[in-house]
DNA sequence: ACCTGAACACCGTTCAAGT
DNA sequence: ACCTGAACACCGTTCAAGT
């Protein structure tokens, strides 16, 4: 009696990193909540909905601190954070993925307002933080060391347009 | 009587610009075709296969006859050939993106023997080729000019490293 | 307000049986 | 060799009816 929204969240959570994303349809979840899929319908308009609010409780989750940086070191700190945040739960990038799609402004804003800060236009900035967010989202199962370079390359492209 | 492999792939092409990727089902491809959905089973092994073929079809159409240029220059050509072939079609990135992840080398190759004719080593030819593969496969629905100014981002990167 | 039970309209895949 | 018909094991979503 009486669970909620955050404890369907949190079951979803559960079951995607028990079984991955294709395994985790409205009705899987509603069996594990001991519940009728169409329940699941009080809480949530659909699916989307329901993903959308598992995507935002992972990235909250990850969410660190600002640090006092410069512009361009900030960028690879919160490139890295949003890759820790995905790499956290089984098909966490894929997941986080398909709601940028819908949703991608969220995902950007903290890279456009580094850029800003780093003396870019709005173009630029808006350009540079949607390579930045795509290029996390695009080499989740990257070495570490691969990842490094790969952004390192955009980072570079950044540097180069905004330091003369 | 007689339909062949090739003509469901292009049927598949048919259904896909017309209804998309979602619909495209191999029930709704086998009643396009006038036949049970299982009468497909003898032609691909599953709608993986199927979709590598249409994939495979795509890619083929909109291949052109190499021009000989600065490795930069051949990157860039591969890039805007790589987006053109896939915005031909509904959903075409989204397509090409999934069978991509299945079979990166396919299209990645091109691009990294570019790389190694500008002087990269296995490894920055990799990565590169990787990178802007992934870029264009993400950065399908950008303006033009924003694809441009995204794609010089890494191109900048790759030639700050190669040119020095 | 919240949930059940059942339905609707779909999926991919397999396979005995037919021609 | 190729296809049908039918089944198996699923989907997301809706909704009257119950508490």
């Amino acid at each position: 009696m009486g669970y909620h929204r955050s404890d369907v969240v949190e079951r979803a959570i559960g079951v995607l990193d028990e079984t991955g994303l294709e395994a985790l349809s409205m009705r899987r979840l509603a069996a594990d909540l001991g519940v009728q899929a169409g329940a699941l319908y009080h809480h949530f308009d659909n699916k989307a909905a329901l993903l959308a609010a598992v995507a935002d409780e992972i990235l909250r989750r990850g969410r660190r601190p600002a640090e006092v940086v410069a512009w361009d070191a900030e960028l690879q700190l919160l490139c890295v954070g949003l890759r820790e945040a995905m790499q956290r739960h089984r098909d966490g990038a894929a997941l986080i993925a398909q709601v940028h799609r819908a949703d991608a402004e969220a995902l950007e804003r903290p890279l456009r307002s580094a850029l800003e800060r780093g003396g870019a236009d709005d173009r630029l900035a808006r350009i540079g933080a949607r390579s930045l967010v795509r290029f996390v989202l695009t080499h989740e199962s990257d070495e570490p060391a691969d990842f490094a370079l790969g952004l390192g390359l955009v980072l570079d492209g950044l540097r180069h347009r905004l330091n003369l």
